[in-house]
DNA sequence: AACCTAAGTTAGGTTATACCTAAATTTAAA
DNA sequence: TTTAAATTTAGGTATAACCTAACTTAGGTT
């Protein structure tokens, strides 16, 4: 329904990455990685799982839901799709990509960067070499 | 200071729109471009005022403020330079680069912005027809 | 010169995001 | 079983954007 805020795509981005080993998300685990208060995160946290966006364990923690698993997924290709392109072909500090890919990340459309992506040949790691996730149908076919 | 907001952003488009021919835009135009009420546009006018991006004359309209045209002349060269790459080098439909242009053109840092119209050879049009603004020292020598 | 009317502004209210501290509450470990 | 740490709730603040209704001003008409 109604998209997402700057601060909410944090939140999931922290969740995201917090998950990637372990199955929950702790309050607090994502508040030292945003820098807000426990209650503050635990806050937002709520207002995700009922927009959808994550499952919340009470007193446990939150993982990604698949709706959310999808749109940050989405924002992180965006992101390492960018920041590659604008580090190889634009030739722009690796630093500077990766700050203007945090900001735009959010905003920019598939078709633009499916078609960074296919210039650089659909590669599978940003240049801090972490996975770029797959475009469908841009780098595997349906 | 503090940065500008997505609606700040705007509200200061119209201006740099409605004072190309005008010397001063009233809140009435703005309020029309804009889609708010003349009450709305007149507060956000005033708090623009204050942030000195705009000069207020009150019950007359507004300018730009010397500070507030570099503002804005840089997000309108942001905007322009992106939606030309987006057509010409990564052949996404006009349409889909303007859209994705507006989303960012606040958000992209000089450098990108530069490097894009280095291998674009400096265009003066983007292809809208509308001037794109110099960079400076991007496309003309200090 | 007084007087309308349209344009512009102010006053006061609403909603939403995003933060905080302090007070509960729950879980889990000693 | 007690207690400490983690978590949540309660209650509060600030800011951005919007609104309607009431008021003010400027400028053209008589």
């Amino acid at each position: 329904m109604g998209s997402l805020t700057r601060k909410e795509v944090e939140y999931l981005k922290a969740v995201f990455d917090l998950t990637s080993n372990r199955d929950l998300a702790s309050s607090l685990d994502i508040a030292n990685n945003l820098g807000v208060s426990c209650a503050t995160a635990s806050e937002t946290l709520k207002r995700l799982s009922e927009k959808g966006l994550v499952i919340r364990e009470p007193w446990k923690g939150v993982r990604l839901s698949e709706l959310g698993f999808k749109e940050i997924n989405k924002i992180v290709r965006n992101h390492r799709v960018f920041e590659t392109y604008a580090h190889k072909v634009l030739l722009v500090s690796l630093n500077e990509a990766c700050e203007c890919a945090r900001r735009i990340e959010m905003y920019l459309s598939e078709e633009i960067v499916n078609s960074m992506c296919r210039i650089l040949g659909h590669p599978k790691k940003c240049p801090h070499n972490k996975d770029i996730p797959r475009g469908i149908p841009c780098c595997v076919r349906e």
